[in-house]
DNA sequence: ACCGTTTCCGGTATCGTTTCCGGAAAAATA
DNA sequence: TATTTTTCCGGAAACGATACCGGAAACGGT
């Protein structure tokens, strides 16, 4: 498959190179008809510029690097679509990496696309404080780098993050005002700044809501709906229950219903359960599970917007975006009387 | 960030351009100790050669192409590791664009990937037969792809199938087994291969079996969990229900399952169910379904080496891996006396 | 008729590599 | 010692584009 090149054109129609190049970059210094003829010609013999050689030339790659902990769940995978879309239009290739949880892996992954020369970077990280200061030295060395959800508010860095204290505290209070009173908190991984955040929001429900302390607990679990399940079994085990649970994603709370159901326990009338981070299953759940919807699209759209923006303007102070969710109440959490 | 360029590393040590470059592809024609040396100052100075000009030089972009319908669902996205672990070996960037399953997208994501010059693509299309003119006219041309998925048998290309006849027949036998003999199937959408190609399985199954053709059905359906609602309203409306069902997906099983729920029809002891292509939710779901698991990561693999010696060997024959997969059988399909 | 602008275009350097070619030095052979 | 072979290295030409510079027309105003 041999290329066209700028050259094949320019000795077909007998002008010079920088003219093609220049019909193509549509800059002044080149008459209307010539233009045309130009671009007609390169388009009758298939030309296109390489994009290679103008990353060269140009000293920009027109790429753009992710790096996400996972794509099998459609959290990140919806990210990244909002990415790619920004990032599309303006003409730049998505690179996508997932680190597989693995903050070693994690590292390499931004290595290798810094080394492939990105033109910035929008990074996850699997949990924060592991390869912070690495990042942040690349960015202080001008690599444009945008983070996303599990970072702290205070970073010194354009971010987009999630109000998990917020909603959190939403859905607790909503699970204290249809009645319950003794409300669990299945809380992720104590790594994770979402997990302390929403620890946080849970707390200040409870101490809003003058609940006694020994009326409610907060158990690190894992994000995986085996967590939900392991943690359920030893609560059963233990004549342990709460009258509601709250999950820290909806992957545990399936674990958590299974479990459940499996033990004849009913979903709402014994235990309530309300979950977060809204996955598409939540109707197709018996019951229908009440949940905390993130905007995972405009989270893409906003971190792409923000990292596009830092790499046309290098002396771009640090932003930060928090974005807002939506409570939907579904049959998990409503009191059956 | 000012990029070390080779000629700084060369005029720092005041060898030639050539022996840097020789220093780093492990070449002959450099004696051990300066290419020894010359490693060690580059390493010091932070020189990595710059893959954007080797690309230029080599002709090669290291870059390949993957084009899939979605990645909201684990199928796709485990593809896609499995394909991204091949070929980060191999030293090369995958490039992920997915088509929102839209011929039109996908077609438009082709052509954007072969502008940009990958080396090769790995498309898993979103309905075989809109677009196949033009990508095997670029075969031809001399660019190396590889099929995934939803194409023909007698595709004269490399691709990688699962064989759905053979599975589908499977667990369509699983169910006349169990003693079913009134059997649905949701059929998918015939516009797809592997739609066809399960309902072929089906038949052959009811035709070894010798059920009678007034005992069973072939509905056709879409994808997704709603189809699966909605066909299953039309049939409890009109009181035509079987004793067993065969889903095209796990999603539209999913559907079924909530919409028998919600109408207190009860699985598998009213109702029995078989899904298609496993997802992670099996276990989770009430009754646990039984499935027919796809092997993602291999297909991917596979895609991925084939890709890659078609890339080396531009003569090489097309090439067809038709794989097979795993039938689990659990609640929701077994005989309750 | 002269001159200054504008408009358009070609030549060339540059981006950072790889690769080919040829030559010098070192080693092996006669 | 003379000659051949091998080993190693530098120079220069690609790769395909863009950017800058300066020159040649064309044009209009005095």
């Amino acid at each position: 498959m041999k290329h066209v090149t700028i050259k094949d054109v320019a000795k077909q129609l007998n002008v010079s190179i920088s003219s093609v190049s220049r019909a193509f970059n549509d800059k002044y210094d080149i008459k209307k008809e010539t233009k045309e003829l130009i671009l007609k010609t390169a388009e009758e013999m298939g030309y296109f510029p390489n994009p290679i050689a103008k990353k060269l030339s140009q000293n920009k790659t027109f790429n753009i690097g992710v790096v996400v902990p996972e794509f099998i769940n459609e959290y990140y995978s919806e990210i990244i679509i909002g990415i790619q879309e920004v990032f599309m239009a303006y003409g730049y290739q998505v690179l996508i990496a997932q680190s597989d949880e693995n903050p070693e892996i994690e590292l390499k992954n931004v290595k290798t696309l810094i080394h492939s020369m990105v033109d910035g970077l929008i990074i996850a990280p699997t949990m924060e404080s592991t390869n912070m200061e690495y990042y942040l030295k690349e960015l202080n060395n001008g690599c444009p780098i945008v983070f996303m959800s599990r970072v702290k508010e205070n970073l010194q860095a354009s971010k987009v993050l999630f109000n998990n204290k917020k909603w959190a505290f939403f859905a607790t209070e909503h699970l204290i005002r249809q009645g319950y009173t003794k409300i669990y908190y299945l809380a992720g991984s104590k790594n994770l700044n979402v997990s302390v955040d929403r620890i946080e929001g849970f707390k200040r429900a409870m101490n809003k809501h003058k609940i006694p302390k020994e009326n409610y607990k907060i158990l690190e679990t894992g994000l995986l709906a085996e967590d939900g399940m392991q943690i359920m079994e030893d609560l059963i085990y233990n004549h342990d229950l709460p009258d509601a649970i709250f999950c820290f994603n909806d992957r545990v709370a399936m674990g958590v219903i299974s479990k459940l159901k499996s033990n004849a326990i009913k979903v709402p009338q014994d235990i309530a359960l309300m979950g977060f981070t809204e996955t598409r299953m939540v109707n197709l759940m018996t019951p229908k599970l009440s949940s905390v919807k993130q905007p995972t699209f405009d989270i893409g759209k906003n971190a792409a917007e923000l990292l596009f923006k830092q790499i046309n303007d290098s002396l771009m102070e640090p932003q930060t975006i928090v974005l807002n969710g939506e409570l939907t109440i579904r049959e998990s959490s409503v009191r059956k009387l």
